[in-house]
DNA sequence: GCCATGATTAGCCGATTGGCTAACTTTTTT
DNA sequence: AAAAAAGTTAGCCAATCGGCTAATCATGGC
């Protein structure tokens, strides 16, 4: 994937891959397997969730012994918010410039 | 897609549809053709574009005549940015627990 | 009325995605 | 040393994605 907002965003864009997400956030770091119990899915399928969130850097892991703990990297969800914000403000910034627009109008056709 | 989340994401993951809308909130409504010029692919690959950003509700369009004129549509964006900053914000509380946590055990250590 | 323009529909294609099972490796536990 | 636990790898499958061309529709200008 090109950019790493396009990674990003793709990650993301999965329930399953959010819940993870969300419950690392909440609970700190997890075993694959404890993460894992939460969804119905085969333990491979799971597996390839996790990467995704590896790759995209949303994530990392480290084995000791035959347990991998996998644990969030939130830095790079900042990079999604600035880009959503920045659009919202620009976005918001127009808003802004079309009612000094309407109100300039009206004050012109008010005599 | 089962979840708004879910389409907003995966219609964000991908950079002609991130661009469409940087466009949009840039500078206003655009016919079609107006923001395939940007895009160097065929009309019909761009118009799918049109369509994952619409059925995910961040884009509406009508049309007049022969022109169908393509618009923002900001507020969905903010469903995307508050999960970010909802994961953020608990992290972060996370973060500050850890510290509390640390300073508390320094302390003890401290006599 | 005809032609150019703007958009749309249908259908093809190869790559990727998200699921599975089966088989294997490595580390603990007993 | 054997068995159980935790991951991992390989490979299959159907569905979706992002690209294309060709053909069609609808409207506007001449």
């Amino acid at each position: 994937m090109a950019n790493q907002l396009d990674s990003f965003f793709s990650a993301l864009s999965d329930p399953t891959r959010r819940a993870v997400v969300e419950r690392l956030v909440a609970s700190g770091p997890q075993a694959v397997s404890d993460l894992h119990s939460a969804h119905d899915m085969a333990l491979p399928t799971f597996l390839k969730h996790l990467k995704v969130l590896e790759a995209a850097g949303l994530v990392r892991s480290e084995k000791a012994g035959r347990v991998r703990t996998v644990h969030i990297e939130a830095a790079p969800m900042a990079e999604a918010e600035d880009w959503l914000s920045r659009q919202r403000r620009l976005w918001e910034g127009r808003l802004d410039r079309l009612d000094a627009l309407v109100r300039e109008m009206e004050k012109g056709s008010r005599q």
